[in-house]
DNA sequence: TCTATATTTAGAGTAATTCTAAATATAGAT
DNA sequence: ATCTATATTTAGAATTACTCTAAATATAGA
């Protein structure tokens, strides 16, 4: 069994051709988090049948409630989805637009306390900047 | 001169009535920063004239670029919009979805550094919990 | 007041996403 | 292997958020 399988499996998804493509798309896209649009046009010539959109939507929303990847809201009005699962944070650059993942352990852990009505349960931080040449 | 208007006249925005309703009303928004519909929702009744979709988005527009509110990207597909000018960062309550406003220095500074080639510019972070009855 | 420019408007158009209903595939019972 | 219930996928219609267009209105400066 493909390997992609069993990472779909053990998150309680049952990998299923579209799923498998989808999954191993989003894996191998480590810097540009690629919207719906971009998963269906870069791997619809990868299954033997047509892919819908629906199917793309309906598989992002089925990843996405398994915990397989999470959604992305960093630019206003577009979804981006990220499959990498270790915790981290991310970068944008304000020259291209390309989103760099930042490991969690690059960045300082914050102590933070807001207040105690407020109880934090994770935080996200979006870095903007320039890469250099 | 209302206060509003001389906001917007220091921001180099003309106050026209439908402008200085919507900056008004961003302005009172401390804790649900508002979307394009709700802001034509909670505004409309304000004025004296029908207020139109077209303007709504023409005015955040204006006010964006003018730098006198921010645009947020939160959650996925919605665009939500800020008037609170000092640099702050937000919490999102996972229970209801309500947005507060988190002061700069409620936070301690992260000491960064992600490497030679990424030049930061500024970062948001995004705290996600729940707010304590 | 006149005229040029800016702003606003209603409604059409577009892009991203969701919904619907029918077709296909799959898993488990026989 | 076959049958049947359920899950998945499909094409296309519908919805939502947003943008565009062209005409009407308002405004600023000559």
């Amino acid at each position: 069994m493909k390997p992609i399988d069993n990472l779909l499996q053990s998150f309680g998804v049952k990998p299923t051709p579209q799923r498998v493509v989808i999954t191993e798309f989003l894996l191998a896209s480590t810097t540009n988090h690629p919207t719906a649009d971009e998963i269906l046009e870069g791997v619809q010539d990868k299954l033997p049948v047509p892919l819908s959109k629906a199917t793309v939507y309906n598989t992002l929303k089925t990843l996405v409630e398994a915990e397989v990847i999470r959604e992305l809201a960093i630019e206003p009005g577009k979804t981006r989805y990220d499959a990498n699962r270790s915790s981290h944070h991310h970068f944008v650059d304000l020259k291209t637009g390309e989103i760099l993942d930042i490991s969690e352990g690059a960045v300082e852990k914050i102590p933070i306390n807001l207040g105690e009505n407020l109880e934090i349960s994770h935080y996200q931080i979006t870095f903007f900047g320039k890469i250099q040449g």
